[in-house]
RNA sequence: GGCGGUGUAGCUCAGUUGGCUAGAGCAAGCGACUCAUAUUCGCUAGGUCCGGGGUUCGAAUCCCUGCACCGCCA
């Protein structure tokens, strides 16, 4: 039986549109995803939308429909730029569905029972024209920090969660599994605040209906993390705990923003323990994009637009850029420029004119019939160990979610390769007919040292891998055993195509 | 205010437990080749490793202190 996978990005809140961030996460678990996948493994990708709250049902107010026909109308913004990344997720969960909404009742039932979720009183201050509680340090001079209007104590009922029981049981599980947090400055920092004690967690509203109501008591609709967390598990089946739930969880890897760590590091985990269910095997928050320097917001009218990119650069170049310009974990800057940098020196220049010189070489010494290679001495065995050694350096990088790392680990055997054609001089060698088959190595060895490579990198770079290997007449299923040297067979086709990526001459 | 982090070549950053003349990529300059998307390959960086003090035979790497920036919490 393979081995599982399975990995989940957050899910969108479906008011929102689509930026770079949300592009940013479900790339990386794409890859992630297709990586595993090409590795052997059996992969349960999820991303999915929130839907419920009182911004959905006040935006559908305001459009004059229900907030399930705005859900329904708008999920499509993120389905389809999922569709136009190329994102092989198994699952997109929404939870206004069924599986979702009876998940979300049985948690909830369940620990209810228990006695961990009890009824209480919750006393903050409203603004009543935001319909919002505050708590006293969010209001700014004793005003609504929204609408600086006067602001009022006031007591709701609510359900709580019994979060404080959970403390210690928390702190031990982060410290008995130094991976479960990363990276680690986050894990530090999740660390000092459960220290500074936790509190119990109000976990329903009265003031809003769209929502999943508390299962007897229908004045209550549960709050927000409460449900969207929990479709990590509904989209597994839960409650059925046999299936696909039985299959794949505890969750490999949640990937998220670092805006959300603290629900995915301590109301996630503490819910399921209260539940009595396994914890993720680690919680990964990656950083923020910054735009040319500035931070990204609606009155900057900076947001960058995935579609936009795409339609500009195409998609593997917008891919390829997220993941490599900066280290998963940390904060990084997008720039047209910084873009424009990576496109014309990694992908046109390194990969793309590797891939077009040593083509047209095969076509013009070989009619594009691949010969059989004689002998390999020194340098061919080299370019052959690099590649080879390339595949476990990739390996370990993936599994710490360093795809910046794992993307130099792939351009390290990309350069070798540049630089083994100047070494061997095909040229040269072509002006002798006695040198046919030393000739014929250098193109084998060359040659196949690329499938590997776009082999591997069509993790990253679906698109761009096809036609690459399309253009090395190779056409078999991408597997684990493939990435072995020796793929490519004497006499396959090699044709050279268009280039794999233009270089980018503009200005912008 | 509390806790934590960062500050290394023009830019982005690497630099395990302190130890050869402090490294990489990109940018820039020079040279070489010609198969290729004027692409590639080679060479070239003399940077107070934020400032100051200390420990040590020896510190970018440890300790103290000052400054700047950032994050989490309050």
């Amino acid at each position: 039986m393979k081995p599982t996978f399975y990995v989940t990005t957050p899910i969108y809140y479906v008011n929102d549109v689509p930026h770079i961030g949300h592009a940013y996460t479900t790339v990386a678990a794409d890859v992630l995803a297709r990586y595993k996948r090409l590795m052997g493994y059996d992969v349960y990708f999820l991303t999915g939308s929130d839907e419920h709250g009182q911004k959905v049902e006040k935006a559908a107010i305001t459009a004059g429909e229900t907030p399930l026909e705005l859900a329904d109308r708008v999920v499509k913004r993120y389905q389809a730029l999922w569709e136009r990344l190329g994102i092989s997720h198994s699952d997109f969960i929404r939870t206004t569905q069924e599986r979702h909404k009876k998940g979300v009742s049985e948690i909830f039932s369940n620990i209810l029972a228990k006695g961990d979720i009890y009824l209480g009183e919750y006393e903050d201050w409203y603004c009543t024209p935001c319909e919002t509680f505050w708590t006293e340090t969010q209001l700014i001079e004793g005003r609504c920090p929204d609408c600086n209007r006067p602001v009022e104590k006031l007591k709701e009922e609510s359900y709580f969660f019994r979060m404080s029981k959970y403390q210690e049981q928390l702190l031990a599980h982060i410290e008995a599994h130094p991976d479960f947090i990363q990276p680690k400055s986050k894990r530090n920092e999740i660390v000092s605040f459960i220290k500074e004690g936790l509190r119990d967690l109000s976990v329903s509203r009265t003031t809003f209906t769209w929502g999943i109501p508390v299962p007897g008591n229908d004045r209550h609709i549960i709050y927000v993390w409460f449900d969207a967390l929990t479709n990590y598990i509904s989209a597994l089946g839960y409650p059925d705990e046999t299936g696909n739930y039985s299959r794949y969880w505890p969750v490999d890897v949640h990937l998220i923003g670092k805006d959300i760590l603290r629900f995915h590091a301590v109301y996630w985990p503490t819910f399921l323990m209260a539940a009595g269910l396994p914890l993720p095997e680690k919680v990964f928050a990656h950083g923020w994009w910054t735009v040319e320097g500035q931070k990204m917001s609606k009155s900057l009218q900076n947001v960058v637009e995935p579609n936009m990119l795409i339609d500009k650069y195409g998609v593997d170049v917008v891919r390829y850029f997220l993941l490599r310009e900066v280290p998963f974990g940390l904060d990084g800057d997008f720039s047209h420029t910084a873009l424009i940098q990576r496109m014309n020196s990694d992908l046109a220049n390194d990969i793309g004119n590797l891939l077009s010189r040593s083509t047209a070489m095969a076509v013009k010494y070989f009619e594009g019939i691949l010969p059989e290679p004689s002998e390999m001495i020194d340098i061919d065995l080299a370019l052959k160990t690099k590649t080879g050694e390339m595949i476990a350096i990739v390996d370990k990088f993936i599994d710490e979610l360093a795809f910046s790392k794992a993307l130099q680990a792939i351009w390290d055997v990309i350069s070798a390769g540049n630089k083994y054609i100047d070494d061997s001089a095909p040229w040269t060698l072509a002006k002798d007919p006695a040198n046919r088959g030393r000739l014929a190595t250098v193109m084998h060895t060359l040659l196949e040292s690329q499938r590997i490579t776009h082999c591997v990198l069509s993790a990253f770079l679906p698109t761009t891998a096809g036609k690459a290997l399309a253009s090395l007449g190779y056409a078999e299923e991408i597997s684990k055993e493939k990435l072995v040297w020796g793929g490519l067979k004497a006499g396959t086709v090699i044709t050279k195509v268009e280039a794999l990526f233009p270089r980018y001459e503009g200005k912008e």
